[in-house]
Parts: structure tokens; C-alpha cells; sequence
DNA sequence: CAGTATCCCTTTCGATACTG
DNA sequence: CAGTATCGAAAGGGATACTG
């Protein structure tokens, strides 16, 4: 990567724009990673309002992105279960400063929080190894 | 905002992709801070490829939440310049922890730089406060 | 110079119904 | 249960031409 002096290449911009700027995918990946595994179905509870489409088609970007991991039981029912990759995990703990800066605003600025996200579960970050 | 124990609220993302989601937001942050400020062509240039409509659209939302100071000087012919806010200046700061990460994982999997980005300047931070 | 005004195409996403 | 198939509305952007 081009990173010299006093330079950090933005390059992989392009890889993140694409994958976080999805309405769904950083809380699909937190989601996950708050539960350690989720199915389907109880991935479309906690968020609330994702139609079914949606979320598959985002599962199967972010499957491809290697940020998740699909695991399918031969079962009856079937059952599929969803985890984060290792990739995955570090891009939950990388986002947080991020984070902190946008929950600056939010308070200074007096914002009503989550209007867009209110009662979707997974829009808390759980068990992750906090920033000092 | 709601942080207590091992939570960290995600309430802040509405705010956050709306604004990084965008293409060209997070470039335009930088370009502006790579260079302290910036006129209405000069940024045309840097970003190459973007066109006067999106950029007028996109530096307007940036405004909109603060992120950019727009200056306009009242000569013949017009001069405008374009700087960060304090506010603009701590997101271009904040992004590094995930710049790393996506930098991490453009190296392993071998992806090409920039096939998206190549030949804008912008696309690399200059004169920030590096993380150890 | 610093944008605006149009036009149009593509992607994204939601709703809903259906299936292995 | 875990999706897929369709359809349609809406937003994001690009190209180009024009204006104060």
C-alpha cells in the first residue's frame, strides 16, 4: 500500500465505500458479532424492518466480501447460521472511532438519536474490546 | 448517547453513512484537508472524474452537516474557497483506524489500488496526526 | 469562476408472494 | 426455515449545456 512519510493512501476507500456504505451491512456485521452466530429469520428480528431480499442480498455481498461466514446444517428444518469472519470482527472494532466522533456530534449537536434505527436491536456494539 | 458497560450505541451510523456512504464525501473531506483550502475547479481537478453537478450536490450536504466552511470573496471574477470545520478535520482523523484495516486487507487479498480511483489525487491524507 | 438546469440511466431498496 | 422471484418507487450520479 502507498503509505509513506507523512501519506496514508485512501485507495481502499474503494473496498470500504462499497461495503460499509450499504444502509444495512455495518449493522448486519454488529449484529452478528453481538451474537457471536445468528440465523436468518432471527437476524430479520433485530433488524427491524429489513425485507427479506434485502437482507440476503446484503448476507451474500458481505459473504463475499469475507466478513461473514455462512454455515448450512442438512437439517429439517434447515438452519443456517451466520458468523463473523476474523476480517469481519476488525472491521466492527475498526469503525469505532469513527463512532465516537459521530456520537460527538449527535450530542453537541443535539440530534435525536437513531430516529432512522430506533428499535433495531443491533444498533448497539456488545462485547468488543473498548478504545482506552 | 448510550454508552455504559460494553456498549457502544450505533445510533450515530444514521448520521455517519448517510454522510461517508456517499461516493465522493470522504474524498472531497480530504482533498480539502490535504490542501487547507480549496476552490470549486481546483477540487473539479483533484477529483477527476466528478462531475460539477455532484460535486456542487455533495459539497452542499457537506456543508449541511458541518463538515466544510464555504468563503465566498465578492470579486471579478468569483472567487469561493472551501476549508474543513474543526468538525471536518476530526472525521478525516477518525477514518484512519479503518483505513488500516481495508489497507490490511487490499494487501492479503491481493486486490489492485485504486482501479476506482486511480489518477485522484485526493485519494491519499497528507499532514495528519498519524496513529502510532 | 462557480456553479445551475436538464435529462437520463443505474443501483438500491421495500413490499409481497411464492418455493425447496 | 431460509430464502428466491417480481415489480416498482426513489435516490444517486453522470454528461452536457447554460448563466450570474
Amino acid at each position: 500500500m502507498c503509505e509513506n512519510g507523512d501519506h496514508v493512501c485512501l485507495c481502499p476507500l474503494e473496498g470500504i465505500i462499497d461495503v460499509i456504505g450499504k444502509k444495512w451491512a455495518l449493522l448486519i456485521v454488529n449484529a452478528i458479532g453481538n451474537n457471536e452466530r445468528l440465523r436468518f429469520n432471527a437476524l430479520m428480528e433485530e433488524l427491524s424492518g429489513i425485507s427479506p431480499k434485502t437482507l440476503s442480498d446484503t448476507l451474500k455481498e458481505l459473504q463475499a466480501e469475507g466478513l461473514i461466514k455462512r454455515e448450512a446444517f442438512s437439517e429439517i428444518p434447515p438452519r443456517v447460521e451466520y458468523s463473523l469472519t476474523d476480517d469481519g470482527t476488525e472491521l466492527r472494532k475498526s469503525i469505532i472511532p469513527l463512532l465516537g466522533w459521530a456520537a460527538k456530534r449527535t450530542s453537541t449537536e443535539k440530534r435525536k438519536c437513531a430516529s432512522r434505527y430506533r428499535g433495531i436491536t443491533a444498533h448497539q456494539i456488545k462485547n468488543i474490546t473498548r478504545p482506552s
